[in-house]
RNA sequence: GCUCCGUUCGUCUAUCGGUUAGGACGCCAGGUUUUCAACCUGGAAAGAGGGGUUCGAUUCCCCUACGGAGUGCCA
């Protein structure tokens, strides 16, 4: 691409099922290099698949864009709608006598590669109508072939594989246009990213070849190449392709996981490419550093504890307002109650001791129970544990220190401490059961923590709860 | 079968001919600690194999092995 034209990128996901994982990483490089420098990121939906293309699809294709934050400039463009201008350069094609109409049927394709294949020959086919005399046109069906060059080779400078080179025998006459007058997908790309002015392609490995074959439509249309960066793929953990088996593989079961989109931008940023040893990093350094000469020529594997950690980071490093408001898109997205207007309230109060110990939305819920429930907490198993005979006792004689308390938490702290040293206690051992009074459970922020955030008399009222002793 | 791509600790990666091969996650040991999480200190852990090129290869070239992708009137 030439100097000072604004880089031009695109995604374009087929909407035949939900959106995987490696296609949101590669929405993301995407989105990256064209945002991180002034230039534009396009979203198309490859959707001419009339059999396997649902609306579905492509609505959960712009829920995940969404919830990544991954924002295209102007509308999804449709392929589909744009099939009469594909075949339109088809036929242009075929009048620069760069294509040429072939009435080979498939059935008798299917039997020369199945010869080929039986005979281990090459199952390239040569159309015998390739130079026919258009005088001998049957009136039948026909496709459109492009006439790929014989001789010679074709060369991709790749900006992550390096030159790549096909001898141009190896290259077939791909179909442009089907018998029904419809585009092939091969026709369809070329010219929608013309047409949408993409002048740099970044997508998955698997299209490395179709990159030298389209690259003939480039040619023989005097369009100019794009820049291509073909990124490899994503892996399970196994080293396997990333299938169903290996559990998650659509963007919207992460976000149903709790991951919030921040650490999965980083997780997946950081797969498959690098600066430096820079591992934790924000949208705005991503976007400042981010170029194709930093991305891997080899499959990664996905690392689930990886993805966790730096999420955990992401958790203690966003803004309590940032985490309420994405808490909430992810309790819609599992389906669970919305919180109501006294939980928020707590949970905005709770956010700053809160979100230093949690890796995903999960985990922020379950250790917010104790500002999530309400009177009485019911011990779970290990909490009623904390709660025996000797440390309800404990707690009873501790409650008239907790009223007189300063209620703060160098006053919280002081109070307890001098408990524990006039019985001669550890903390902990009024720490636990204090700790199962207020939340039920024996996980959760510091006990200071949360009777800072419930206040003294809800702190009262559980540990009356909790003993069965009225603490008035 | 043919074409193309890949191969550094378990995993993600740094290194762009000269390093005790570095970092991160995870793991192990110890410490701190009111639980969880976190944190601190230390530790184990890698250049697929074989040939070249070079004074010197993880780095450049070739071969092999292994892995992956493509080989559709799918995208």
């Amino acid at each position: 691409m030439q100097d000072g034209t604004p880089v031009v990128t695109r995604i374009a996901p087929s909407p035949t099922g939900f959106m995987h994982i490696g296609t949101a990483r590669t929405a993301l490089f995407n989105w990256l290099y064209a945002r991180g420098r002034g230039g534009k990121f396009l979203l198309r939906i490859e959707d001419t698949d009339r059999a396997r293309s649902t609306p579905e699809a492509t609505e959960a294709i712009l829920r995940g864009m969404k919830w990544l934050g991954l924002d295209w400039d102007g509308e999804a463009v449709s392929q589909f709608a744009r099939v009469e201008r594909h075949a339109e350069v088809a036929h242009d094609l075929l009048t620069r006598g760069a294509a040429y109409k072939c009435f080979s049927t498939q059935e008798e394709i299917a039997a020369f590669r199945d010869a080929a294949r039986a005979e281990g020959t090459s199952t390239l086919f040569r159309s015998p109508w390739r130079d026919a005399d258009p005088a001998t046109y049957p009136d039948a069906p026909y496709v459109i072939r492009i006439k790929a060059p014989r001789e010679g080779e074709t060369v991709i400078e790749d900006a992550v594989q390096g030159r790549v080179t096909w001898k141009n025998s190896d290259l077939d006459d791909m179909i442009l246009l089907r018998s029904d007058g419809t585009p092939t997908y091969m026709l369809a790309v070329v010219v929608d990213d013309v047409d949408m002015g993409v002048n740099c392609v970044i997508r998955g490995d698997d299209h490395l070849a179709n990159a030298a074959r389209q690259s003939l439509i480039y040619t023989a249309m005097g369009w100019p190449l794009p820049t291509y960066a073909h990124i490899p793929l994503i892996l399970g953990p196994d080293g396997k392709k990333l299938s169903k088996r290996h559990g998650a593989t659509g963007v919207e079961e992460y976000q149903k996981m709790g991951y919030p989109a921040a650490g999965m931008r980083n997780y997946l940023t950081r797969l498959g490419w690098s600066h430096g040893d820079d591992e934790f990093f924000t949208d705005a350094q991503a976007l400042d550093w981010f170029d194709l000469d930093g991305i891997n020529k080899a499959a990664a594997r996905f690392d689930f504890k990886k993805l966790e950690n730096l999420c955990g980071q992401h958790v203690a490093a966003a803004e309590d307002s940032d985490l309420l408001a994405e808490l909430e898109l992810y309790l819609e997205a599992i389906s669970a109650d919305p919180l109501t207007d006294a939980q928020r309230d707590g949970m905005s109060r709770a956010m700053c001791c809160l979100k230093e110990r949690a890796k995903t939305f999960g985990e922020l819920v379950d250790k917010a129970h104790f500002v999530l429930g309400q009177r009485p907490f019911e011990p779970d198993e290990k909490a009623a544990k904390s709660l025996d005979a000797v440390s309800r006792g404990i707690l009873s004689e501790l409650t008239p220190h907790l009223r007189n308390a300063s209620w703060s938490r160098n006053g919280l702290e002081e109070a307890i401490a001098a408990f524990a040293e006039s019985r001669e206690l550890k903390l902990g051992k009024i720490a636990q059961p204090l700790r199962a009074a207020l939340a039920g459970r024996t996980a959760t922020p510091s006990v200071f923590d949360m009777m800072l955030v419930i206040g003294r008399d809800e702190t009262l009222g559980r540990i009356e709860d909790a003993t069965g002793q009225p603490t008035g």
